[in-house]
DNA sequence: GTGGTCTAGACCACC
DNA sequence: GTGGTCTAGACCACA
């Protein structure tokens, strides 16, 4: 896989795990792939993967059970997804209104845009 | 001066810089504070304060005038202006966008944000 | 190594990974020696290469991968090659023919040296 | 006076002295202007001409007449002119020469951008 | 006075 | 191990 080379890779990780959590891949409850499997498919340094799973289980997103591997946890999409809805909206936002803001941007110039999904989108 | 400790401290400085030059305090073919004087008020190195102005020098905001010092440049606000802008247009917009989809906001949710200043205004 | 007291050490190392690429010595996607490496085999501070290092990766000759070090770029010797070219031939060329003209020097005479390898070649 | 930025000024006005010499304009044994004047007429440091007028008196170029200023000395076109040519042909020609051969440039794509001014001539 | 360069040494994040 | 950042302090060229 390819990193953007700008954010650290065990946070690139982090959001792989999470769309896999999000887009039904990996469902609550199940498990995921092991440390190794996840740093041979990502061609990454199992160490990379180490820590990005320790963060995740700090999160409460996953769970390790001894000898087994790591799992969802039962609700992880719920988990997941309101800890990001959270952050988004209490942090981001802001941050990006005030930046609009700051350069006098008008809010109808990003909904115009919005509705124009060739502008942004890359798929 | 009190600093970030995610971001380096150059990149900070910058963000001074720029945002002194939006609010008229450094005005275009002005001389800005010598890179010593700037250290001094903002209790760091001077090497930091070389590093960004180096990078400003390069992208065209300021000038050096040898043994004098560096300068504004003409029309250095448009500049600022029109590089902030842009990058703000074509990466961030698309990457608040990309977030919002796959957390499942509506541009309503936003635009009804932004519609309450209360809601994220600091002042 | 020595290095001429005249130009910036940081700008005679840039030559000196040019050279190395340019004779094949440092190839497309290889590693490059680490900032640390090649300051002790230069006898240079590690800041001094890290400044090198910078340009180069912001001219595209080289590439950063994260706790890994630094590479040589696919095409680093092409991308090198015509940097090169294009700067003599629209600088220094356009100089050095004004300066002939200055000095009443006629392009026979250049012609006839450049024949004469001995008159001008070191080796 | 527009000067490079590049170049220290100091270098430059010895140039435009140089120029003046071998243009006609300062005549062997004639005065030339004051380090004042040259310094109001070019919007310089008085200092700034003061280390071009030491320099040009002790490459033989100008003498000063105590109480009554600096004066071209009597061949001073011939002495200026083979200094540069000397110069010109022992140093910067096979400097020019091996960088060709570096970059790989033949003497025939030289001579072809000779005879076409408008490809380097500013003028 | 100005900036430009370099060294020495330190701390940190990342792999 | 890797590079990235920062500090402290020095020397130099330039105006």
């Amino acid at each position: 896989m390819q990193f953007n080379k700008e954010t650290p890779i065990y946070i690139q990780i982090k959001d792989v795990v999470y769309n896999a959590i999000l887009s039904g891949e990996y469902c609550g409850g199940e498990r995921i792939p092991s440390i190794r499997d996840m740093a041979v498919s990502l061609e990454v340094n199992p160490n990379t993967v180490t820590r990005t799973y320790a963060i995740l289980q700090e999160e409460g997103v996953i769970e390790n059970q001894r000898g087994l591997g790591y799992f969802a946890v039962e609700n992880a999409k719920d988990v997941v997804l309101n800890q990001m809805k959270d952050e988004f909206l209490t942090v981001e936002v802001p941050l990006f209104f005030s930046k609009m803001e700051r350069l006098g941007i008008p809010m109808e110039k990003i909904t115009t845009l919005y509705s124009e999904p060739k502008k942004w989108r890359k798929t």
